[in-house]
DNA sequence: AATTGCTTACGAATAAAATCGTATCAATGG
DNA sequence: CCATTGATACGATTTTATTCGTAAGCAATT
């Protein structure tokens, strides 16, 4: 299955991605321990799900051994942008700027955050 | 049916809240217009769509006269902080500051707008 | 060789969302 | 008075997502 760019991973996905993305690389077996710490599914459940991804180009993998190791076909900034870029328009009429005021009115950042976001402005500023 | 603070409306709804947004107050019939612009269903799927709501508690309606009349019984505000949140926690790891650096970096605001986060930044920074 | 344990495959049940057809009612204009 | 128009109600279907049971394979261990 060719690799997708417009793919929108439902929530289930997300899920499963968020932990291949952070492990690089993960088993069925790997996936579901991590997600059973919070959720309640069973395993063939992450299983099929895991299946599915694959069949859908969302993720890769080596099944060269019985144990089939999984990896992530689409990156973790690539779903971000589309998926913040998605919510700008629905949720905030096209403004950016709206979604920044309302993430960082209601999820303030520390200090060191801070100023890594006044860089960024800074050199917004510039151009 | 009581109003609901953490219900997540699903994309359809999002679309039709957005318009009820917008007007205050709006028919099926407008709704509808207006969905129709860019999207394809009929009237009656919007129909159903918005007693849907309604039986969730997502918008109210005035049915005192044969054309109802819908509100939104959700605020935007707490819809987007709602899905904003969730969004942090989901993609961005609980960071906040990593979904503002997304935002900002792949859709730059305007002058005034920088100004406008500049600003809410500087108090931040004052706390 | 049989048992146990972990694996994938896969069909099927369930749940949730979206779509639509048809019935029905009320107001209106002829 | 009746036909037309535009509205709601509502059941049924379709589509998509999620969940899970069961079968089957393979490898290690008894």
């Amino acid at each position: 299955m060719a690799a997708a760019k417009h793919i929108k991973p439902t929530e289930s996905e997300l899920e499963i991605l968020r932990v291949i993305w952070d492990k690089g690389t993960a088993t069925v077996r790997q996936v579901h321990e991590i997600l059973s710490e919070h959720k309640n599914a069973g395993y063939t459940t992450t299983l099929k799900l895991m299946q599915i991804m694959f069949e859908k180009g969302i993720v890769k993998r080596d099944d060269s051994s019985k144990t089939h190791i999984y990896r992530a076909n689409i990156t973790r900034e690539n779903t971000q942008q589309q998926i913040v870029g998605k919510m700008i328009h629905s949720l905030f009429g096209g403004s950016s700027t709206q979604l920044v005021m309302q993430a960082l009115g209601n999820h303030s950042p520390n200090k060191e955050e801070l100023e890594e976001i006044q860089k960024l402005l800074d050199n917004l500023k510039k151009q």
